[in-house]
DNA sequence: TTGACAAGTAACCAATTGGTTACTTATAGT
DNA sequence: ACTATAAGTAACCAATTGGTTACTTGTCAA
């Protein structure tokens, strides 16, 4: 697995930079609107945001003295299909499941 | 966000867990096996089985001295969802910009 | 050019994490 | 009953994480 692919796995993990994500899919936000949506100091944000951007999952524009904030869903796709393939176990699983059924029948 | 699904988040945030679950979607194993594919001590093993049976993603029985571990993915429905909600925003962005390049023609 | 404001760094801290070695418990087989 | 084997706990440790306060840098606007 990718050293990006694990970056992101680690990311998610915190349920605040899970928030901050969410906040994002609705609009582009400089640094001073997303910390005033949290308790806890702007660097604590700054930190959260950094390991967002280091595996691209947040991209940052400059506009004036702001920093505009966007979320890049795109490395998401490195865990979507991770669980994709735990799906196909489950199929397989209740096609077994169900091939017992029938024969007990 | 339930408090399942956040444990769930930060079981497979781990490589080497992530690793131990792509191992049990083959085959139920006893823990001497899984052991056995791991460069560290059984300690450390138990440990990680420990986080990964408490958000139910791993389940085990009892088989003589042998404690079978098998694979349950039925957790990983909470990060199949979370991540699927970004598929929808990724689609949105993705109309804007058509349409964009539309209203440019 | 100075004042105000947005963003960011430095240095520190407590709690958590992922690992270790040494020891214990439980079950099977002779 | 004894021995070997599988699983598990206890106690510890270093590194990482998520947070803090105090201070610095960069940009705009008067």
């Amino acid at each position: 697995m990718s050293r990006l692919a694990d970056e992101v796995f680690r990311a998610i993990a915190d349920p605040t930079r899970r928030r901050m994500l969410a906040i994002l899919e609705k609009e582009e936000l400089p640094l001073k609107r997303i910390e005033a949506r949290f308790r806890m100091s702007r660097p604590a944000v700054i930190k959260h945001m950094r390991v967002l951007k280091s595996c691209r999952l947040v991209q940052v524009r400059r506009q004036g003295r702001q920093m505009m904030h966007r979320l890049n869903p795109q490395p998401l796709a490195a865990v979507r299909d991770w669980v994709a393939a735990f799906d196909r176990f489950w199929d397989t699983h209740m096609a077994r499941l169900k091939q017992q059924v029938e024969s007990d029948k």
